[in-house]
DNA sequence: TTGAAAGCGCTAACAA
DNA sequence: TTGTTAGCGCTTTCAA
């Protein structure tokens, strides 16, 4: 079928391991050989099979990526940064969408290590993952990476951002400008990120001395329409907030239309904050406040730490956390307190 | 290292033949014998190398995807219903971005082909794309599909949507409500997205015996910047339109900043419409009118075709084209042409 | 400086 | 019903 190392060899007269030599750039090879394969080479269009050389080498090259769902914008613009740096060092990545099911992941994870994959990023593990522990627990050596988040008592590289920084900042922020109640739209119970971000509004509420109500804090997918549906329920109850921290920019996208829905203005009578950045988050109207992590170096950090374990395996995980950087948008603004609605 | 084939025949005591045959459910085996080894296979924990098993089979079970940038939402709905699908079929696949840059791209062809890869799919090829008609004119046979787009001259499996047919639904709409100049705010010059869209919008304005002016049809990249500066380029110039038909919704999004900041409203003052329907279509305000394509269905099918190809290579290439659907909202209606601008 | 040959882990004739 | 063996295309000792 396709050329070989033999159809090489044979038509440039040596054996093939002359031919491996010239290709590889390894061990002796007279010059003259070695223009003699390379247009034997050129002349038949050899190209390498990287099958048999994973197969020989146990290195095939390819990372996998495993994340929530690339629909995703914050891992869009993650999977293309691992995508870019990984080819850059030579390396094809396969994707991942888990929708933060275990089974899919599991079947994921277990597919990935039959093809000899030579690493995994996970993105946004939730704290309870267990396909990651066991993964670890068989083969320590493997590398992995842990992107945004970390599961509970697992040793392994990671790539992390303060989120409860940046919530604390966002959440400060707000009681600066006069805000007393608060409301809280997160994603999923056990994501790190609904975990972090509670964590960082917590700490400046309590620094404040004021109080954030149980009942103002409301967990669902990730979803525009799961901020929607979060904030409508807020804003039509007794606690009504003055002020909604979302955990993603398009869950506070969809507390926007929440807002328009009942005629409420934003941020006379509400103001919202979001989390990521997107670039719709300057489009909309107003524009939102949010907060941005430095999403491009995450993914090429992540890649760096793979690669360097794949390539040279170190008896030491490291850890990289970065602190994210709040933009103050027009989402954001002194309570005005009197407006109504109908519950 | 990890446990083979030889070690689960030596501890069930048969030959490594009969541990393959079981494993794949092939030729004759005992139902005492298939027992014992699958017994063996639990204990040793045994997963199989499918590195081997492609180098003799010479099939990967892993497809290519190649898109300009998986940043953008259509890509990325793309991508997702496309890994789905792939998955469902027991492939996983790669993602390549190649931002339109063709050696970019060579270099992912024929680093995907190294790997040998059971197939590709194209999304959004350019019409002269000199890499898959090199890879067709090499190998006619090698599973191929271009999705929402053709190379010129080159026979492979399609999957398109007839974008022309949704921009000139657009356009009618246009005129329907009222409206005779139009700004047109494309993509790329030589995408087939850019082309097809323009197409559409002639015949509808032809049909009409009305005139779209030449320097009302600006390109440039994707980007919401993009979207924003052309927008402006229109609307400070002495032709200015009252509707602006942009090529995504991205870009429409950026003609609503241009718009806001010279303080026009929409859309009365001038109405958009974009192309894709993401998600933050519906959340802008007002809500952009556009032309929604079924991404998922793109996806399904193209990967249908790849992978029937792959498992049962057939002598003919087939084509789907899907019918996009128009979805009006509030950024288009009566123009009131009232406004005046400072050019 | 080059070649022969032994694998890498598996499938698939072919024999038994 | 099971075992033996020859590859798949390459790298890498070890000899020459």
């Amino acid at each position: 079928m396709s050329v070989t190392i033999y159809d090489v060899a044979k038509k440039a007269g040596v054996a093939i391991s002359t031919v491996s030599r010239v290709l590889n750039n390894t061990g002796y090879v007279s010059e003259k050989t070695r223009k003699r394969v390379m247009g034997v080479v050129e002349e038949l269009n050899y190209e390498k099979n990287m099958l048999a050389v994973a197969l020989m080498k146990k290195q095939t090259k390819t990372i996998g990526l495993i994340i929530p769902d690339i629909t995703n914008h914050f891992y869009a613009d993650l999977t293309r940064a691992v995508e870019d740096e990984g080819n850059r060092h030579g390396f094809n990545v396969i994707l991942c969408n888990t929708d933060n099911d275990m089974e899919k992941e599991a079947s994921y994870v277990s597919f990935l290590l039959q093809k000899n994959i030579d690493g995994i990023i996970f993105a946004s593990p939730k704290k309870d993952d267990p396909n990651i522990k066991a993964l670890c627990d068989k083969n320590p050596q493997f590398p992995i990476v842990q992107l945004g988040g970390e599961v509970e008592g697992v040793n392994t590289d990671k790539v992390l951002v303060e989120n409860s920084q940046g919530a604390y900042d966002l959440t400060k922020h707000l009681i600066e400008l006069g805000h007393e109640s608060f409301g809280v739209v997160l994603g999923h119970r056990n994501s790190l990120a609904s975990k972090d971000r509670l964590d960082g509004i917590n700490i400046a509420i309590n620094e404040a001395n004021l109080r954030l109500v149980k009942q103002n804090i409301l967990y669902g997918d990730f979803k525009m329409q799961d901020g929607l549906k979060s904030a409508l329920q807020l804003l039509k109850s007794k606690n009504r907030p003055t002020a909604i921290i979302a955990a993603t920019d398009l869950l506070a996208i969809g507390c926007y239309q929440a807002a328009k829905s009942i005629g409420l203005s934003i941020p006379d009578d509400l103001s919202i904050t979001g989390f990521d950045d997107i670039e719709i988050a300057q489009a909309v109207e107003p524009a939102l406040t949010t907060v941005t992590s430095p999403i491009e170096q995450l993914g090429v950090r992540a890649v760096e730490m793979v690669v360097s374990t794949i390539e040279k395996p170190k008896a030491y995980k490291e850890k990289t956390v970065y602190q994210p950087t709040m933009v103050i948008r027009g989402s954001t603004g002194t309570p005005v307190n009197n407006y109504t609605v109908s519950s």
